[in-house]
DNA sequence: GTTCGCATTGACAGCGCTGTCAATGACTTG
DNA sequence: CAAGTCATTGACAGCGCTGTCAATGCGAAC
C-alpha cells in the first residue's frame, strides 16, 4: 500500500487520485469529465485509482469552479392530481440520477399572486441549470415569459403551445380520447356528454378535439349542450355531471377529460341513485390510482407519464451538456384501458 | 450611485457588498450568518448594502468553504399511498425553504436488494446533512443501522421504535383509532372486524391497540377471528375483507387501518352486492383524497401529516445548526371525520 | 496613567475543483 | 536533420466563501 490510510467514505480528493495514478490533478479532472484528449493508458490508470480510492468529485468545488450546479428544477402546480406528479417525479428523478444531476422541487400553490417572483427566487436561489415544467404550468404566461427572459432551458411536458426552441414531450391525447369515444359509440351510445379539462392545460383542447373527431367519424351530430367546462378536479366533474344529467335528454354516456372528474361523475350518479354502467357509462383519462379503486372501476386511458418525464429530463440535461438535442418526433402512445364503468347502451322499449 | 453597474440578477458577490458597506468581507460573512459579535451600526450598514445589491450568498462557495451543504434528504418508500408522501413533501419543503435549506429526494423502491447501499450512495453523493425519514422506513433495520453508523442526524416521522437520541414526530393514532371504534360501538355494532396495517409500520401496532382498547372499554370480547393482517394497500384490504365476510358470523363493521385498505373493503363489499353502510359499516384512516371520493365517502381519521413533517424537518435543521432540540413532548392530534360509510346497526328481528 | 479584558474587525489561507495557457513529446514533412 | 504539427499533459490562478488568528479600539480596574 503506497501511502497512509485507506479512505473510509469516499473522502478522497482529486489530489489523492492524482498522486495514486501518478498524474496531475488536471488529468484526473479530464478523466472525470470525460474529456477526449487523454491517452487510453493514462485514462485507465486514473480510472483504477478512482475506483480504488472510491473517489467522488466534490460537487460544491465543481460548481464553484466550473459554474455548473448539476441541478435541475421541477416546477409544478401543487394542487390536485398528485398521482400525475408522482409519475413526473419518478421519471425526472430517474433521468437525473442516471446523469449525476440532482432534482430540486418548486411547488407552486395557486392562486399565487406572483408566480414570477417565486420562480425567479427559485432559479437564482437554487441555481438550477434547467427546469422541467409539467403541464399546466408550461402554459402559464407569466412563468413561461420569465423563464425565457432568464434564458434558462426548459423541458415542457404536455404543453399547450409547444415552442420549437424548447424541449417538448407529449402524448397523443387526442387520438386516445377519440378511441375512447369511438368505443362508446360502438357500444351503441349516441348521446355522449363531454366534460372538458382545465382550459389552461394543453391536453384539454386535444382531448376535446378527439371527442369531436369520433363523433364526426361516425356521423353523429355534435351538440354543445352535451359539453361542459371542467377543471380537472373532482368537484368540477361532479357539477358538470349534475348539469348534464339534469338535461331533458341526458346523455347515456359521459367522457370526462380525466379520472378525477370521472370520479366526480360517478359520485353524482350515485347520489342520484343511478347505477353505472347500467344507467350511465362513464370514462375517464389518466388511469390514476383511483380509477381502478372506484366502483365500478373506470374505463380510462393510461399515459406513459413516467417515460415522458424521463425523456423530458434526459433531453434537458443533454442540452445543458451542450448536446444538440431535439424533441421527440412522435408523441408518446396512450393506451385505452377498458374496465367496468362502460356497458352497451341498454335497448329501450 | 457609487460604482459601475447595478447588479441585474443577484450576481453581486460578498466583495461588492463589503466595498459598498465599507467593511471587510469577513464582517459581511458574519452578518449573513447571523453571528453575534457585530456592532449594530455595522450590521445595519451591511444589511442595507445587501439589500441594495440584492446579494445572495453563493451556496457552492459556502459549502466548499464551510463544509455545510444546507441540504436535507427525504428518504421514502416509493410505493403505494402517495398522498401521504405528498403531505410529507409539502411539510418538509416548507421547513426547508423557511431555513434556506434545499430538499433532495431519495425514493426507495421495495423490494430493494440493497437499501443500505442506496442510502449510503445518496448520503455521500448528495452530501445531505440530515435525513427526514417517514414511516415505514424508520423501521427498516438496514436503513436505520446505516444512518446511525454514518452519524447522520435523522428525523423520523411516526417511527415504530422511537430512539431518544433522534428526532421523532408522531401522532396519537392509537387514541384516534379507539375513538373510531368506540363510535362504531355506540352505533350498536358488536362484531367489529379489524384489518391491521403493515407490520413494519410503527402506526400499525398503535392503531390495533386502539381498537382493542375500545372493545375493552365497552366490555366487548376480543376475537382474533375478526382480525386480519393487511399491508396498507388496496389489495390486502380487499382480501382481508373477503375473508372476514366469508366468516360464518361476519362482522357488521370493519375498521381498516388506512383508507386504501378501506377502499379495498368497499370494493369487495360491492362485488358481493352488499350495500355500505346498510349492510356493513366501514372506516378507514388517513383521510386521503380517495376517502372523500369513494361512494360512500369514508368515515376516517385525519392526521396532521403536513405539520408533522414540517416539525420533523424544522427540528432536524435546527439540530444541524447546533441547537439543542427535542422531539415534541406530545404527539400530534388526529381528528375523526364522520362521513357516510358508517351507520347504526340495523336492528334485526 | 497604565494595564488588562473584552468586543469588534480584518488579513489571510485555504476548501477541491476547472479554465487557461504553456510545456512536453511524438511524429511528419521538407 | 531541422522545423512544423498535433496530441497529451501539467502549472497555476482563481471561483466566493468561512475558519483561524491576529490586530484594533475602548472602557474598567489598578
Amino acid at each position: 500500500m503506497p501511502s497512509g490510510s485507506e479512505s473510509p467514505l469516499g473522502k478522497a480528493t482529486i489530489f489523492d487520485v492524482a498522486e495514486q495514478a501518478g498524474v496531475s490533478i488536471k488529468t484526473v479532472s479530464r478523466v472525470v469529465n470525460n474529456e477526449s484528449n487523454v491517452r487510453d493508458a493514462t485514462r485507465e490508470k486514473v480510472l483504477s485509482a478512482i475506483r480504488e480510492l472510491r473517489y467522488k468529485p466534490n460537487a460544491a468545488a465543481r460548481e464553484l469552479s466550473g459554474k455548473r450546479s448539476r441541478l435541475v428544477g421541477l416546477v409544478y402546480e401543487n394542487a390536485q392530481e398528485f398521482n400525475y406528479l408522482k409519475d413526473v417525479l419518478n421519471g425526472s428523478l430517474d433521468a437525473c440520477e442516471a446523469r449525476g444531476y440532482a432534482l430540486l422541487l418548486c411547488p407552486i400553490t395557486l392562486p399565487n399572486p406572483d408566480i414570477a417572483a417565486r420562480i425567479r427566487e427559485f432559479v437564482t436561489q437554487a441555481r438550477v441549470e434547467g427546469i422541467v415544467l409539467p403541464a399546466p404550468l408550461g402554459d402559464l404566461a407569466a412563468a413561461a415569459a420569465l423563464l425565457r427572459q432568464l434564458r434558462i432551458p426548459v423541458a415542457a411536458i404536455a404543453p399547450k403551445d409547444p415552442r420549437p426552441e424548447e424541449i417538448n414531450v407529449s402524448c397523443n391525447d387526442g387520438a386516445a380520447t377519440c378511441s375512447l369515444a369511438e368505443y362508446l359509440i360502438e357500444q351503441g351510445h349516441r348521446a355522449i356528454g363531454f366534460i372538458k379539462g382545465h382550459p389552461g392545460h394543453g391536453a384539454s383542447a386535444a382531448r376535446f378535439a378527439g371527442y369531436r373527431r369520433a363523433l364526426q367519424r361516425h356521423g353523429l351530430a355534435f351538440s354543445a349542450a352535451l359539453v361542459r367546462q371542467g377543471y380537472f378536479d373532482f368537484d368540477s366533474g361532479k357539477t358538470a355531471a349534475s348539469e348534464l344529467l339534469d338535461l331533458a335528454k341526458p346523455p347515456s354516456a359521459i367522457v370526462a377529460s380525466n379520472d378525477d372528474m370521472a370520479a366526480g361523475v360517478l359520485f353524482e350518479a350515485r347520489e342520484r341513485g343511478l347505477t353505472v354502467p347500467r344507467d350511465l357509462s362513464v370514462v375517464g383519462f389518466d388511469d390514476t390510482q383511483i380509477a381502478s379503486r372506484m366502483w365500478p372501476p373506470l374505463t380510462t386511458v393510461r399515459q406513459p407519464i413516467v417515460q415522458m418525464a424521463e425523456t423530458a429530463a434526459r433531453l434537458l440535461i443533454d442540452k445543458l451538456n451542450g448536446e444538440a438535442v431535439q424533441s421527440p418526433d412522435e408523441p408518446f402512445e396512450c393506451e385505452v384501458v377498458i374496465r367496468k364503468s362502460t356497458a352497451p347502451l341498454a335497448s329501450i322499449t
